[in-house]
DNA sequence: AATTAAAATTAGAATGATTCTAATTATTGA
DNA sequence: TCAATAATTAGAATCATTCTAATTTTAATT
């Protein structure tokens, strides 16, 4: 076994605690991704938080890479941003509206906004000029017809 | 040339000038993959399109889809669903947030909220049941210092 | 109707992100 | 300590998307 030390403890305390409550175990790998990932908040890629782990850890492959980005996930500790590691949908409504996907089917809904974007509750930066807005809101189909995983075609 | 029909005329004519006014042609394969999405409003993805494609258009490319695609979100009749096309990126900022990306430098931000998630204005439908609400805004930075395309590494 | 330049389409190769596989190693609880 | 289970690894495989170079189509002019 290596080394696992260079977290604090209150780290390393706390992602042990939140691992062991999803079922999940500490491993010096995770222990160091999540020191990584909480010493710079710039939201790293997969492939950023690679390279970044070579030093400490030269020999930690991509696929523990993407492993334990899905244990820290899974254990509620690190968010994804881009959510969808899917293919890029397309849609014909213009409307201001967001988008709802289904989990369990795999469908895409539109959902109406009842009031204007503008008027969100979002503390925007002055330094930051916005071009567009996405929501997406992800759950499940509560209906069983509807929610049945669609085939690619037809 | 092939026969260019199928569409009303109405779609056909609005789809003409909004192409003209972004500086494109008109062409057969355009109007058949516009056409194809306003009769599904499932929410396709471009394999998806390819797939519905084949009836009319059998010798249409995957090439040809993914342009078209891009011309129609282009000229402003098709909106690209989960806008990244890039990696997916992860944060450990577990507080109710929304994510800024950086449409020229790459970066992303954290953006307060200054209420509930709860008390946006969506209009959620009673049979859909939601788990995780996702906003992401687009646009550029306007700090010449902090908005600069970032290395992979460090 | 023929000519031409620019734009669009095509097949297929290339790329990049992510997932899978099978073998090895580490962790945990008895 | 031992066995069972989980995690890690390297590398192959997959999938979505982009690129390339050749061909075809379009649109504007003769």
């Amino acid at each position: 076994m290596r080394d696992r030390e260079k977290t604090s403890g209150v780290e390393a305390a706390e992602l042990a605690k939140k691992l062991a409550d999803s079922g999940l175990r500490m491993t010096s790998q995770r222990e160091h991704v999540f020191h990584l990932l909480r010493a710079q908040t710039d939201h790293p890629t997969a492939d950023e938080v690679y390279m970044r782990s070579k030093g400490e850890m030269p020999d930690m492959s991509m696929a523990t890479v993407y492993n334990t980005l899905d244990a820290l996930v899974k254990c509620g500790l690190v968010k994804q941003v881009n959510v969808d590691r899917a293919a890029t949908r397309f849609c014909c409504n213009m409307q201001d509206h967001c988008h709802f996907y289904c989990e369990d089917c795999g469908g895409v809904h539109d959902i109406e906004l009842s009031g204007e974007i503008r008027d969100f509750p979002i503390r925007m930066p002055k330094d930051l000029n916005a071009r567009q807005l996405d929501i997406s809101i992800r759950g499940a189909c509560r209906d069983p017809k509807g929610c049945v995983r669609r085939t690619a075609n037809s």
